[in-house]
DNA sequence: CTTAATTTCGTGCACGTGCCCTGTGTCTCT
DNA sequence: AGAGACACAGGGCACGTGCACGAAATTAAG
């Protein structure tokens, strides 16, 4: 015995002491390696839970300091002026890295312009050759995601899906909004805001609509809500591909010569500050507005009061907690039991000062 | 030189290679110690400046370990049925002391009743004989909780306001909601919902309401927002000291009674579950609700259609920021730069699944 | 110039864990 | 009886930091 029999030693020098052995039989317990007998193993067992001892996580990841560097793959689209909004989740990427990169942990980056599949199954046949020991992405392309699933499911990589999910895959996990609901919430605040008479306008603003999901499922959630509680006829909806400013208005334009007794305008994504400034333009501050996410000139509006709600989904947390839940299951094997389902938060221009994303 | 001349050591020992000194020369640098030479300080610290030393904070608490305790005093109102409410920030604080006990800290509990000061008093008395090395309270009462911080000033203890605040006192921070801004957010989504000629019911139910700090400033900035965007005549006030369910039915059934018009119902606090009952009670489903805070009956309510909106303000959180503000401070001197205002965040019940506390 | 006082700096241990090595005793099979 | 497999003991190193103690260099005092 090399301890000192009195005191409150802690962890797996206390657990030795009382079971008799040594630091390091606890310790091939405790990381289930051989060479022990089941008879001292159970011995063992039984202290480990009559303490419920805990490992230091501080000394644990000291220790693996030590230990080889670990690399995570991170797909994302790149941040263009016209998507503005995936600088948050970086940022949240960026900063879970900076947390953990003196623990061995490097992160490697591979983007995509948005409009271009070729490029995402060019970085994901990258991602693929450069062998990672985790990865983690937004599954923008259905078809090349699946064959980055399918290849860290055979080699074993945890992968975790972001922003957007793709059903029945396997995967580590998904972090992200339940879009689905995110649009039936748009549509019971539109619901509380409509006075009687009016309609309600839908707007995509998108490059490839068809293929996008998360604007699809939205506006499904949407649709169910006016299915069950009010009415489809009071929907009027606006689909553009041409995500220019002017083409944008043309078609609002447009489209309100036809319906006149809009009340409020529902835009699926983060476009929505064209429509405001469509909005401002034509003058018309009555018409209650309502689109997405925390950016700059989006905030602007809502200021003005323009646009009236913002839904927001903590894109900077979706990064920083996919690059976090990697690293805990890497390093210390915590395994993940289920989805992280990000809140839906409704920002105004009373409440926008305090909202972190 | 103990050290091979070589590789890329990190931290602590690759400074002291550079500068041709051993480590506890660094060490002393670092941590402003006396016994450096002036020069010598100024090589080391260029060296600092030059690497970008960021210590590494694992190995900082380990090493933390074996010194002494540290105890925080925690001041709270204790969990009666009426205000299960304060049942969330315990769980916040009892989460990081968790996370932070098995580093040499301890915390210390002081419960009050929020109906009798003369309990608060004590307790602020108890805490100061006791000596702590850091306070968090509620300051419920202000004259009592003036005091005690007096008593942090002159001892230099710091101590943390969570969840309202008292202005002009030396304190480290304050963690919690803007009240006013929550109450003029209240107003903003009142008129979201408010109809031609309905007219609004602003319901304060507490024991003790015109001590209550948090209750009058929500008031006013609710207030604020009627007199600046509609008129203080859609108001109707009802103030009700006798918070069981009948006493608050039967003022509510006059009020109606005189007042046929209301069109949404404001509560300023937790017992906007009082209203809920008495609201299904009469079979008034169509007056809008809004009222605070996300506890089990609230979010029944909410469900089923009675409550249209809570307000929230992460009260969990609040209690674990606190306590790991006290940590950083107490342990690694981290200096906290201002207030930590939390998000005020609308839920509704179709995005109340996924809030968290 | 010598000696004491003071300043300046180095060494070694501790923190708890992971993982390696060597040695020793025990049991089983040939 | 000898060989091999197994179950452990015991020690050591590493991770990066904080700190007590002692040694060395410098300065001040005699």
């Amino acid at each position: 015995m090399e301890e000192k029999q009195d005191s409150l030693l802690s962890g797996v020098k206390e657990i030795a002491r009382r079971a008799k052995v040594s630091r390091a039989t606890v310790d091939r317990v405790i990381h289930n390696r051989p060479g022990v007998s089941v008879k001292t193993k159970n011995r063992i067992n039984a202290i480990i839970k009559e303490l419920d001892y805990q490992p230091n996580v501080l000394a644990q990841r000291l220790a693996l300091t030590s230990r080889g560097i670990i690399r995570l793959a991170v797909l994302l689209p790149d941040i263009s002026e016209e998507t503005e909004y995936w600088k948050a989740p970086l940022e949240g990427i960026n900063k879970a890295e900076a947390e953990i990169k003196q623990y061995g942990l490097q992160v490697d980056y591979y983007f995509f312009d948005q409009n271009v599949q070729s490029v995402f199954a060019l970085q994901v046949q990258q991602i693929m050759e450069n062998n990672p020991d985790g990865v983690l992405i937004t599954p923008t392309f259905e078809p090349d995601s699946i064959r980055l699933l399918e290849y860290c499911k055979t080699k074993k990589i945890p992968c975790v899906l972001m922003n957007s999910d793709i059903a029945g895959q396997h995967r580590l996990c998904y972090i992200g909004p339940e879009l689905f609901d995110s649009g039936y919430l748009s549509a019971q605040l539109v619901h509380y805001c409509l006075k009687d008479q009016q309609k309600v306008m839908i707007v995509n603003i998108a490059r490839e609509i068809e293929n996008n999901a998360a604007i699809l499922v939205k506006e499904e959630g949407f649709l169910a809500y006016f299915k069950e509680k009010l009415s489809e006829r009071l929907l009027v909806a606006l689909n553009t591909t041409d995500t220019r400013h002017h083409a944008v208005a043309a078609r609002l334009n447009e489209l309100l010569e036809l319906e006149s007794h809009i009340g409020v305008i529902y835009v699926t994504n983060s476009r929505v500050s064209l429509v405001a400034q469509w909005l401002e333009s034509i003058g018309r501050s009555d018409i209650i507005l309502i689109g997405y996410d925390y950016l700059a000139q989006n905030i602007e509006f809502l200021k003005r009061g323009v646009i009236d709600f913002l839904l927001c989904e903590k894109p900077q947390e979706q990064g920083y907690r996919s690059v976090m839940t990697l690293f805990q299951f890497l390093v210390f094997g915590t395994l993940v039991k289920e989805d992280y389902l990000i809140p839906i938060d409704i920002i105004t221009s009373a409440n926008y000062r305090y909202y972190r994303n």
